[in-house]
DNA sequence: GTTCTAGAAC
DNA sequence: GTTCTAGAAC
């Protein structure tokens, strides 16, 4: 076996061969569940090119990208019409192989636990993947600022829609189940 | 990325 | 006494 092949961070190759985990899939991209959610409807959008990381894309990979987000907005509007999604990147993703989250603005879930996962989601750390293509046509790469981006994680807890401040996780969840996040249309 | 859990915070 | 967070995991 391949040195590391087993090791945490490269679970995502397996479970894009888990057929419970695939919800939908092409020549070019493999769509999944994420196996921990952190909303009501959480995905995740991978080339199967192997693409280890975010900072190994180049200006070669744009279309992928743009085709990336399509897919993303697709599934999105396939699982649920009502909620708000984002569309985007962890600036430094803990797990091996590019891949972009698709995620409802709930965040009601019981696997959001942590600061790091709700600061990893609604600060600067989570980069929308038109903001990421962007940076990439601007500056041919993505290059975070790897301490300012952790120092993100620390911040303390900010609700994502009205602001609100907040001593802990608990408190926060309890809050943001009484906002309204589904997509304003007009009438 | 998660699990586990010691000790801080309440 | 219970809730909650934060750091090790060989």
């Amino acid at each position: 076996m391949a040195k590391n092949s087993g090791h945490w961070s490269q679970g995502l190759l397996a479970s894009m061969n888990d057929t419970n985990a695939v919800v939908d899939s092409d020549d070019t991209v493999v769509i999944i569940k994420d196996k921990y959610p952190k909303a009501l409807f959480h995905f995740l959008v991978m080339p199967r090119q192997k693409i280890p990381y975010l900072k190994s894309v180049t200006t070669n990979d744009l279309a992928l990208l743009e085709y990336i987000q399509k897919k993303g907005e697709e599934i999105a509007q396939r699982a649920n019409t009502e909620l708000k999604f984002r569309f985007g990147y962890h600036a430094v993703p803990s797990m091996s192989h590019l891949h972009m989250h698709v995620i409802s603005q709930d965040f009601n879930s019981p696997c959001l636990k942590t600061k790091k996962h709700w600061n990893s989601f609604t600060t600067e750390y989570f980069v929308d993947s038109k903001d990421v293509i962007q940076q990439i046509k601007l500056k041919g790469i993505f290059s975070p600022d790897i301490h300012e981006m952790n120092e993100l994680l620390k911040r303390d807890l900010r609700c994502h829609v009205c602001n609100k401040g907040f001593s802990t996780i608990s408190s926060l969840k309890a809050h943001i189940v009484m906002h309204d996040v589904t997509v304003l249309r007009d009438s």
